[in-house]
This record gives structure tokens, sequence and C-alpha cells, in this order.
DNA sequence: TAGCTGACGCCCT
DNA sequence: CAGGGCGCCAGCT
């Protein structure tokens, strides 16, 4: 394919897409998206991206982003207070209290459009 | 038009 | 060890 310009694309795209790159049954944190696009500390706008999309229409899985911590800080955004979490144990990840468990183990780090 | 907010993250006190 | 504050970038009011 052509040669697609990061920088073209505003931050916001970028943000749509590496999420959507996420594999099931494995989650990424808002920082290291942020920080995939070369913008660390700008994790407030990840989740701020995710939250104007139609997850389910745009077929973003959002509930794979967690914060830093593994907690599902984006679940309190969805639908069903437990809807989140449903659909990462639906996937085979484990979450007790609201965070995810072995994070580390199912963490999973997004690499950059460009590639 | 200018200012504020926002699903976070890291440093400082 | 815990709490509070600032910084990130871009859309909304």
């Amino acid at each position: 394919m052509n040669p697609i310009n990061p920088l073209n694309e505003n931050f916001f795209h970028r943000v749509h897409v590496v999420v959507k790159t996420i594999p099931p049954g494995r989650v990424t944190s808002y920082g290291a998206i942020a920080q995939c696009l070369s913008a660390p500390g700008a994790a407030r706008m990840v989740g701020w991206a995710l939250n104007k999309i139609n997850w389910f229409e745009s077929g973003i899985p959002a509930h794979r982003v967690v914060n830093r911590n593994g907690l599902l800080t984006g679940k309190m955004h969805f639908p069903g207070e437990h809807t989140m979490a449903d659909l990462l144990r639906s996937e085979g990840i484990e979450v007790v209290n609201n965070q995810v468990v072995d994070f580390k183990k199912v963490f999973f780090r997004p690499k950059p459009p460009l590639d």
C-alpha cells in the first residue's frame, strides 16, 4: 500500500487504528498507546478519544484498553457497569475487582501504524 | 475567540 | 507510604 502519512492523520484517528490492532485476549494501556504514537503523557487524550467513538459501531475494542495499573478505569463509561469486565472475561481475561489479573501477561504492546 | 475538560501517567511534597 | 499537582493534545462549550 502507499506510505500512509502518520503525521497527516490526526492523533484521534491513530488511536482508533492502534486499538483495533489489539488482538483478542490481550489488553493494553492508555499510556502505551500514547507512547506508541510518540506522545507520552497524552494518555488522557487516548481514553478521551475512545469516549467519543461508538466502539461497538466502529468495531474498536475499547474494553481492551485499561490504565497502567490494569484497572478497568473506563468501565464506568460503558453502558453496563460490568460490561467491560464481561467482555474481557469473554476473551479469557481474568478480571477481579475491576482489575485485570496477570495484566502483565495479557499486556499487548501496540506498534505504530507506520510500522 | 479563548478557556475548560478529559476512560492517564509520572514527579514532587 | 500516601496524597496532590502538573503535563500531554485535541475536541467542545
